[in-house]
DNA sequence: ACCTGAACACCGTTCAAGT
DNA sequence: ACCTGAACACCGTTCAAGT
């Protein structure tokens, strides 16, 4: 029930470290994520992380908008914990090396994959992790084109689930203008998010994401492999 | 805030329709689904949906165990309107117009992949579902083991999210003879369901599914489809 | 047999107040 | 600047009581 203070808190100390500065976004993330291995998902509740912290539930919400801004920050907790594997020269072994790192790390958070896959916002770390993940193929000689169904194709595997970065947010359709503009500036720093993002927004470029063609390229290609794998077996026996 | 009786309640009626039966579990799970559709998974509350119904929550009780129940209930009404569509003699056509179905369906119902895909209980009209899909594949000529692969490569396609049958709840590994007894009542309703889970129970069949070995057989798959598409755009090029 | 209402143990979050 | 506590508007569900 009591908090125990750090130091003996009738000490004369200098004014900077008076109060511990108890909490801060990081530390209220890993808790969270902490928690939430121990809990699971639902277990995770603003009061019950306050209580793990010793502090008042409200105290968290000086580092946190609420309970989705936490929730985003969790996801890309988890996801900066992947560690992919870069192959130099083979996109192929690069990227299943990768997506088996991140099966790995959302395995180790079973919780994971339902909350990340309930976010809407894109965090830094799940930027760099579709950056990275982009490049391998990009670097691998892939065209814009095939690479934008690469990522759908994946869907669930790359993320735990599908995450579709720059479609279904309910909002308006943004003003193209306004889009390229975001979109130049993600290319800053993810180089090749901001290059797929710009030729779906630019009309020279690819057009907005159709998620029924993205779904038929998906389907297709499973199909086809199906059969190969089919025809395999009924001429081998 | 009144509740209308649909008739004067004054008026002498014969005993057995003294009270019309206001509720009933299928009234109940069409409410939710009509009440998820206008407010989202978020707003399907017993209470909210006893109020839509213009009866107390705590009624809802005598015909659901819990909101787990109902959840089940309600993702099995989703899944129980898609409509498959079998093309004699083509297993790929099947499928493929099976899974157009399915994805038209959980469209309508927004919200139902989050729901179908957090639940865990699997009900009649999913099984008889999963029965479909796995007859397709059967009578088309896929090897069991084959057939299972591709409903696990399948995956989310088949029902918006990925949803394994025979693996997954936190049981403890149910006795072998227990579950091939319960394969072998499967198989009255769902042959093909029955024939998979006796499979996979049954020492000298599949063996217990392997979530490892079924993520990497449809990673293989994805890669190696991937890797064709490629060729393809390099060489025409 | 079916429905009800009060009560309990939880949620997220606003707001005014403390240091 | 940061933390707090009371309060509000919600949850799912148990239990004893009504018809």
């Amino acid at each position: 029930m009591g908090r125990m203070p750090r130091r003996d808190p009738t000490a004369a100390i200098a004014p900077r470290a008076r109060q511990t500065p108890s909490l801060s976004r990081d530390g209220i993330v890993a808790a969270a994520i902490e928690l939430a291995d121990r809990d699971g998902a639902d277990g995770l509740s603003m009061r019950k992380l306050g209580q793990a912290l010793g502090v008042d539930p409200m105290s968290l919400y000086h580092h946190v908008r609420d309970k989705d801004d936490l929730l985003d920050a969790v996801a890309d907790g988890v996801v900066a914990e992947i560690e992919p594997v870069i192959v130099p020269g083979d996109w192929k072994a690069s990227l299943r090396r990768t997506i088996l790192a991140a099966r790995a790390t959302l395995r180790r958070h079973s919780w994971s994959p339902g909350v990340i896959g309930s976010r809407t916002g894109v965090r830094p770390a799940t930027m760099a992790y579709m950056d990275t993940v982009l490049g391998i193929l990009r670097e691998g000689g892939f065209e814009l084109e095939l690479t934008h169904h690469a990522v759908h194709v994946m869907g669930s595997r790359v993320l735990g689930f599908s995450q579709d970065l720059f479609v279904d947010s309910g909002d308006p359709p943004p003003d193209p203008e306004a889009s390229a503009m975001y979109a130049r500036q993600l290319a800053g720093t993810y180089p090749y998010v901001g290059e797929l993002a710009l030729a779906a927004t630019h009309d020279g470029g690819l057009g907005p994401c159709d998620d029924d063609v993205e779904f038929l390229f998906a389907l297709d290609l499973l199909l086809d492999g199906l059969e190969r794998r089919h025809d395999g077996t009924t001429t081998s026996l």
